[in-house]
RNA sequence: GGGCGAUUAGCUCAGUGGGAGAGCACCUGCCUUACAAGCAGGGGGUCGGCAGUUCAAAUCUGUCAUCGCCCA
């Protein structure tokens, strides 16, 4: 913006954007240090995936945190945000396994040690990706103390997070069903699970019984799966199955004898109410194998073909052996019917693939007793979620915990710090790498070949970046940390686990707010995904239109928790504030070019006291909403403030005095009014559009070497003026009524008229005579007079009325009188249903009576003729 | 099956007990020396339906409907 003259008429971000963001990362203002005298004000960042690249939903959280952050630090707090990234285990190592696809490698090719230096490699160039990206978003983070999910010091808090889990019986080996993902060749956790709904068939089978006895029908929407039964289920109380239990019935196709027990599992409405027990392959029917000691036969491998268990049906896809036992059993006449029936598939939430339930060794976390202190937590209101809402799904998902599968079949990742002796058998999880058995010497160990479900390192994320297990400074000083900022599709996966993660180990919350926001969607409403096309990349908008924009788009118009839209039309129209903004600024530094702000001025306008008064509440609205988190309410104030009282009235009504002649002192205190307050928005206005208030700040006389470490303003006494801004108030509707009136006319705006104002009310023709002038500047008025009522009424005049201030543009041969009747009839049926309602109101006895006065007092409401 | 959210102007959405709002779109007039990405003026809504609480309901309660999300 140098060059006073040649200040552009646009703003253009490009210019700006790159220039502030290095200033600002070099002079160290995002940099902090341990500091007892300063109350601490600390967010860790939800660790984006190091594979990944910005989106919209990234861009809309930590555009929040940014505004918090922001904010906080120009209150004076000592203000960290911790960035970082997750090593997100099945996408990067995906992303490395695609590159070596198109070398026509495996990753069994390296071996595993190769592979993991390739994934390192990769990393290494392109993890930083994100975090480039979070900086032209303008992220405040303190960058010096970015952290990874596997560096070393993360890694040994989640070796040492596990071992006293492991010591404490808290994590456990077991057989157990789990959902494994043919694809990605890994298992993962029941909430990685995402239940589609899928129109499917239910398939009616019958079992023969042993000998000729009249066996039973089972309904199945699987029925490759009964080359695995062990069993058949009914509900005890059945009475169409009584006389079946504890009988045999014969298994199809495979010729196995199995038993019919009886399982409270089992929905009679279900079906006949009979069905096959497969407990290798149902979760369900695992529990009901389980309680009646049926065998597992594993007959769908981890190939998500059949096994050699499935007899001739080996090494079939699912869906093949599907085919192939459905005809068979037609050709036997043992498929009695197929229906219809919508049921929920499984599906991997990162490859889509429909998952397999089948039993495997794996590793768990018994997560009952960290369920405990973690409902505590949050019931005693140690934890706050905003909206306070998600509280209840939070406890909801809690109360009905299973325990925590945390072993996965990848190579990338934390790997799980347990050996096994391969001479005395021992199983061992000791604090560091072991060279020898502790019970036999022997040195033939082997570790586990498993690593850790990526989320169990992010559930230490609040006290791992902040040096746990060590007993940092940082780590007392900044633990817990203030608020989380995350998405509500994250709660269980995250927000769940650091909580009980950070009582269990630091034995106090990680966090005490938790602030829930939703999702950007598209234009219809959809999610963005990659297989719609459908998603819009951030840094195009930034590149179009601006970081600022893109930001303050982002926070607008949006109620916590709620999803929102992405419109390119809103983009735009945000866009125009900026533009906005930069024009006011624009004005101001043309008009302050012989300003130096010195002592504040004696002598101010109706106009001055008004704005300053207007700014005041501007400062306590914004301050409060941002404390309730009420981000899109704190812009919406701002944007309000600037554009249709700084800009439309304010600016307007002091041009007069820096155009013209006027006196030095007016001048003086016309331009002083005009920085304060214009700086001062400025400054409230940086944590939602840091970019552009920078630039602006930079020009203006200031003090300071960045407005983002700038003191948040606060409310002065001396500008509350309550009276100005209902003097104000009134004089605005006066112009806008007088305005109404010339547009009735079609009068050019340069075309000046005569105009009588009649009132017998002196605080009204007192403040007319004193601020005509405004009139004269804003309505096109050249000449008016005051006259008491009762006088002779100009004809052929325009009439408005405002608080009975009768108003007259006297215009005879202008004015089309059909069409002028017609308006004022149709005004004056407005006001007649208007004051039916008050009548209305005020006969009311019990309104009398009951509302508060204030409410009575102000009835008419303000505002109103 | 359970839970949550949404339903307000043509569109997108704010507004949580007392005047029904904004942006975009639309109509009219203006290139007025900060801004046409603008200025000024204007039209447009029985706040999803029904019932209830209250002096007073878009706002609280119940119920139904439609859409979306989560869990099982």
């Amino acid at each position: 913006m140098s060059g006073q003259q040649n200040i552009p008429k646009t703003y253009d971000p490009h210019l700006v954007e790159e220039k502030w963001s290095k200033f600002w990362i070099d002079s160290g203002f995002f940099h902090t240090e341990v500091d007892w005298s300063r109350k601490p004000f600390c967010i860790v960042i939800p660790p984006p995936n190091v594979t990944g690249s910005l989106h919209l939903g990234h861009a809309l959280n930590n555009t929040i945190q940014d505004i918090l952050v922001r904010w906080r630090r120009m209150q004076g707090y000592n203000t960290l945000w911790l960035p970082g990234t997750d090593h997100a285990g099945i996408a990067t190592q995906a992303r490395v396994e695609e590159e070596l696809a198109k070398e026509g490698l495996t990753k069994y090719d390296l071996g595993r040690e190769k592979f993991l230096e390739r994934v390192w490699a990769w990393k290494e160039t392109y993890g930083g990706e994100i975090i480039k990206q979070l900086k032209r978003l303008g992220a405040s983070c303190d960058w010096d103390r970015e952290r990874f999910t596997m560096d070393e010091g993360c890694s040994r808090a989640v070796r040492e997070v596990f071992r006293k889990l492991y010591e404490k019986g808290l994590i456990y080996r077991g057989n157990y069903i789990i959902n494994w993902c043919p694809k990605c060749q890994t298992t993962i956790s029941d909430i990685e699970v995402e239940h589609v709904e899928h129109q499917g068939k239910l398939y009616y089978i019958k079992y023969p019984g042993l000998d000729g006895g009249p066996g039973v029908v089972v309904a199945t929407t699987r029925p490759e799966t009964m080359l695995g039964d062990t069993g058949v289920a009914v509900h005890p109380g059945d009475p169409r199955y009584q006389h079946l239990i504890g009988k045999k019935v014969l298994l199809p196709l495979m010729d196995r004898p199995i038993p019919v027990v009886a399982d409270e599992a089992v929905d009679p409405d279900f079906g006949t109410g009979a069905v096959k027990v497969t407990p290798a392959h149902d979760p369900t029917d695992f529990e009901i194998g389980n309680r009646h000691d049926l065998p597992q036969v594993v007959v769908i491998g981890r190939d998500g073909r059949m096994t050699e268990a499935a007899g001739k049906y080996a090494a079939l896809t699912r869906e093949e052996a599907r085919q192939q036992v459905v005809s068979d059993l037609e050709e036997l006449g043992l498929l009695l019917k197929v229906e219809d029936h919508v049921h929920a598939v499984g599906h991997c939430y990162r490859c889509d693939t429909v998952i397999e339930p089948l039993v495997s060794e794996q590793w768990f976390v018994r997560m009952k007793p960290l369920a405990e202190p973690a409902l505590r937590a949050v019931k005693e209101g140690r934890i706050r979620f905003v909206p306070e809402r998600f509280t209840k799904i939070y406890l909801n998902w809690l109360e009905n915990i299973k325990d925590w599968c945390i072993s996965r079949q990848l190579w990338w990742g934390h790997r799980i710090p347990v050996w096994y002796c391969q001479d005395c058998g021992a199983e061992i999880c000791p604090p560091e790498d072991p060279q020898v058995c502790p019970h036999c010497q022997s040195s033939r160990l082997e570790q586990d070949p498993d690593v850790l479900d990526t989320w169990f390192s992010s559930a230490l994320w609040p006290f791992s970046t902040l040096g746990w297990p060590e007993k940092t400074q940082e780590l007392s000083y900044f633990y817990p940390t203030s608020v989380l900022v995350t998405g509500r599709d994250i709660i269980f996966f995250w927000v769940a686990r650091m909580i009980f993660m950070g009582l269990e180990f630091m034995k106090e919350v990680p966090f005490r707010e938790v602030l829930i926001h939703g999702l950007v969607l598209d234009s219809l409403g959809r999610k963005m995904s990659k297989s719609l096309g459908n998603g819009i990349d951030p840094l195009e908008v930034i590149d179009k239109y601006g970081a600022d924009t893109l930001r303050f788009m982002l926070v607008t118009g949006n109620t916590p928790g709620n999803d929102m839209r992405f419109h390119w039309e809103r983009v735009e129209g945000t866009r125009n504030f900026a533009n906005k903004v930069w024009n006011a600024a624009r004005f101001a530094i043309l008009n302050l070019k012989d300003f130096q702000p010195g002592e504040f001025p004696q002598d101010l306008t109706l106009a001055d006291r008004w704005i300053l008064s207007r700014f005041n509440t501007t400062v306590q609205e914004v301050t409060k909403n941002l404390e309730l988190y009420e981000l899109g309410e704190a812009a919406r104030t701002l944007y309000e403030f600037i554009w249709n009282e700084f800009c439309d009235w304010y600016i307007e009504l002091v041009k007069p005095r820096l155009y013209g002649s006027n006196s030095s002192e007016s001048r003086y205190a016309a331009q002083y009014v005009l920085w304060y307050v214009l700086l001062h928005t400025l400054e409230l206005l940086h944590p939602f559009m840091p970019f552009i208030t920078e630039e602006i700040w930079q020009h203006l006389p200031h003090s300071g070497e960045s407005i983002a470490i700038a003191s948040w303003p606060t409310p002065r006494q001396k500008f509350h003026a309550p009276e100005a801004e209902r003097k104000m108030e009134f004089l605005m509707e006066v112009i806008r009524a007088v305005r109404s009136l010339r547009r009735e006319l079609n009068l050019p705006p340069t075309k000046l008229v005569n105009c009588i104002l009649v009132t017998d009310e002196e605080r009204w023709s007192g403040l007319l005579q004193e601020y005509g002038g405004y009139l004269k500047d804003l309505a096109g008025v050249e000449d008016f007079r005051i006259l008491e009522t009762g006088g002779e009424k100009p004809s052929q005049a325009l009439t408005a009325v405002v608080r009975g201030v009768e108003i007259y543009l006297p215009l005879a041969g202008l004015v089309d009188l059909d069409k002028e009747i017609q308006r004022l009839e149709k005004e004056f049926r407005t006001l007649e249903n208007e004051l039916k309602k008050v009548r209305a109101k005020l006969g009311n006895e019990k309104f009398l009576a009951k509302a508060p006065p204030e409410i009575v007092e102000n009835c008419p409401p303000p505002g109103s003729p």
